[in-house]
RNA sequence: GCCGACGUAGCUCAGGGGUAGAGCGCUUCCUUGGUAAGGAAGAGGUCACGAGUUCAAUUCUCGUCGUUGGCUCCA
């Protein structure tokens, strides 16, 4: 007999040879019917593996997400057999499960497929899943598993073999299909209920530009019909979402192919809400003890070899600007910290004056890869909200905590709510590849660990993801569809203070190194619009939002009431305008919401008559008239509510 | 940069070897209205650009540029 122990903690005797779906059947014949996989020891297993030992089950459904995991990929292995009988010949590679579904990338040899092909191998995939095949997982010898794939003149198969330990190689059968597989499937195809295949896209073999050129096809399925209907309806709603489109309707941004892809153009609206943005975050800055200082927007390029920038990132950078004088070159300002150091340099410092905290919202340029271009999350032109502050090794563990505080404080200020935090450290196996010294590392990671840990954030910890210059806390934000994005970054770095040879006097009379932090809340001003933009799907907190108010006037008749509404308004700097044209109400309205507008006054012969004004909030809700005092008070409590001060 | 898809009016998109359509927007006129589209008329396009095939190309082929989904990259 063997133990059991099962997530509620019960532990149960079964006899050794049990199978996880037998577990599952004793418990009920409901969770039977839904469990998908299993997880002993912390090891995916099939819901028809015998357990020989004692150990912890967790039966695994379609909505947890390693069952998930494996559903998708066992969902991957139908749609190879899918495509293997539509298209034969073609060689498999490999076939994972992703976050959104599953993909398989596949050497397509002569063919040719798109997109179009999707219907007919979605409707070979349904007719193939109602067979029931049941997925069984059978260990091959080393030798066998290479003739096999020799023998199918599949090298890239015979490749990953190769790589493999002989007795720890399977291979997974379903119904008359072969495939290299480690295992973690669902029972059989007959739980595949709904497929939709996504995207082609190229990829290479083992993601190495150098090796071949596969196909990857994306796809999802789901046990129910009905959740691929939700799940569509999901990505329908992204695309609403979709800054882009968003960013072109609310008339915040544009590109031009005239001026050069990857430049984005803020449109006035745009242009006044990143202002507003940017002095949000200079009062806060300011409260903090930063300075700001503006540097310009190309450097000598030695400036840049100093750096050591230009050596790594220089290749693939805008090119050097030459001028009449032979040798001298300027480059686009990459990054903002060499101009910075400059600063620092321009006088000497004590101990006594440290931190210095200089503040930027600092434009710079790079040439990002054509194919990575988005919208203004990954543009070749941004402006950093940029700060170095550089501070001795013992104030590190302050600045450090500080700089979190205003990191947090915007995040509250723009309704952030779920967001998580990465911290990076060295690789402990291999600490030479990084610079500065061992004892300063030490203090750095201390001071970053202890700092998360002091302001409760959720964080992870990965090692070994720390630049080689320091290591860092990297914000990650969910949108309101509950996609991560990365934000904020706080950067502790030894080496541009040793690069550029940076100096204060200690007290005890010594020159010693200081370190810099760098960080950016918002990360850049174009990609934090972006994002801001997606999760608020354009309905942008009241303090940010391009038109607080616009006035609908019923009729012409009301144009001078309205007017004069109108420049009240403006008096208490609400940003407001006033649709008079010759329109319906009811049109103006829906122009309004659509607009995404928050308030909407309506001015009729009531009002005048009245002195009032009637408000309807954006989305519907009639507030009723009010005199134009109390709406402006409501205005002002709305947002001094949702923007409190930043205080340190 | 690489692979796939796409590029038609300011915007969203339909069409298709015989040289172009809708809705919205814009202009003018009528209408003066009460909480998500009042009516009419009009202007607006070398069908991204360049070459090729063809009697004829916006349509087919190739190339370029751009957009887009991925891959690689991201100071």
């Amino acid at each position: 007999m063997i133990k059991i122990t099962l997530p509620d903690g019960s532990i149960k005797s079964f006899e050794a040879g049990t199978t996880p779906m037998e577990v599952a059947k004793s418990i009920s014949e409901g969770l039977a019917r839904n469990i998908i996989s299993a997880k002993f020891n912390n090891k995916i297993i099939e819901t028809s593996t015998p357990i020989q030992e004692d150990g912890s089950l967790v039966l695994l459904s379609f909505n947890d997400n390693e069952g998930k995991k494996t559903f998708w990929h066992s969902s991957a292995h139908l749609m190879a057999q899918a495509i293997l009988k539509m298209y034969p010949g073609v060689k498999l590679t490999i076939g994972p499960a992703v976050d959104n579904g599953f993909y398989y990338d596949i050497d397509f040899m002569d063919y040719k497929i798109s997109d179009a092909d999707f219907p007919k191998i979605e409707k070979k995939m349904l007719e193939l899943a109602r067979g029931k095949h049941e997925f069984k997982l059978r260990e091959v010898s080393k030798a066998d598993a290479l003739s096999y794939y020799k023998q199918e003149k599949n090298p890239y198969k015979v490749e990953l073999i190769e790589n493999l330990k002989d007795g720890e190689i399977t291979f997974c059968n379903h119904d008359d299909f072969t495939d290299l597989c480690r295992g973690g499937h669902i029972p059989n195809t007959g739980f595949i209920k709904a497929v939709k295949l996504m995207s082609v896209a190229g990829a290479y073999w083992r993601g190495d530009e150098k090796n071949p050129q596969l196909t990857r096809v994306y796809g999802v399925s789901f046990p129910k019909q009905k959740q691929l209907k939700e799940y569509l309806e999901l990505l329908e709603e992204a695309k609403k979402r979709d800054h882009r489109k968003l960013g072109k309707e609310l008339k915040l941004f544009t590109f031009s192919q005239q001026v050069g892809q990857g430049l984005p153009l803020w449109l006035p609206k745009g242009a006044a809400l990143r202002e507003r943005l940017e002095s949000f975050l200079k009062k806060a800055q300011a409260e903090a003890a930063y300075d700001q200082v503006v540097t310009p927007h190309i450097g000598n390029k030695d400036l840049y070899v100093c750096s050591g920038h230009y050596e790594k990132y220089g290749e693939d950078s805008f090119q050097p600007i030459n001028t009449p004088n032979e040798g001298e070159e300027f480059l686009l300002k990459p990054m903002n910290c060499p101009h910075h150091c400059e600063i620092y340099k321009s006088e000497s410092w004590s101990y006594k004056d440290l931190p210095v905290r200089y503040a930027e919202f600092g434009t710079v340029y790079r040439y990002e890869q054509s194919g990575e271009l988005h919208g203004l999350t990954r543009v070749r032109g941004f402006t950093q909200d940029d700060a170095h502050i550089f501070c001795t090794p013992d104030q590190l563990d302050l600045e450090f905590k500080k700089v979190i505080d205003l990191v947090l404080y915007v995040f509250n200020s723009l309704g952030f709510e779920d967001f998580t935090a990465q911290v990076s450290l060295r690789d402990p196996e291999n600490k030479t590849k990084y610079i500065g010294s061992e004892e300063n590392w030490e203090k750095a990671e201390k001071a970053i660990l202890n700092a998360a840990k002091e302001k409760g954030l959720k964080y992870v910890v990965e090692t070994g993801e720390a630049a080689f210059y320091g290591p860092k806390l990297d914000f990650m934000v969910k949108d309101a569809l509950g996609r991560s994005w990365q934000l904020g970054t706080i950067q502790v770095d030894y080496n541009l203070p040793e690069r550029f040879e940076l100096e204060y006097k200690g007290s005890d009379n010594e020159m010693h190194r200081p370190v810099m932090i760098h960080r950016a809340p918002f990360g850049s001003m174009e990609r934090f619009v972006a994002i801001l933009l997606e999760h608020t799907g354009g309905n942008f907190p009241l303090w940010l939002t391009p038109e607080q108010a616009t006035i609908l006037s019923i009729s012409e008749k009301y144009e001078n009431y309205s007017k004069k509404v109108l420049s009240l308004l403006k008096n208490h700097e609400i940003r407001a305008t006033f649709d008079n044209r010759s329109e319906t109400t009811g049109k103006k309205i829906r122009e309004a919401e659509m607009n995404k507008v928050p308030y909407m006054i309506i001015i009729g012969e009531k009002e005048e008559e009245e002195n009032s004004i009637s408000i309807r909030k954006h989305g519907g809700e009639d507030l009723g008239s009010m005199p134009v005092e109390e709406f402006v008070n409501r205005i002002n409590n709305e947002v001094d509510a949702s923007l409190s001060k930043f205080r340190v």
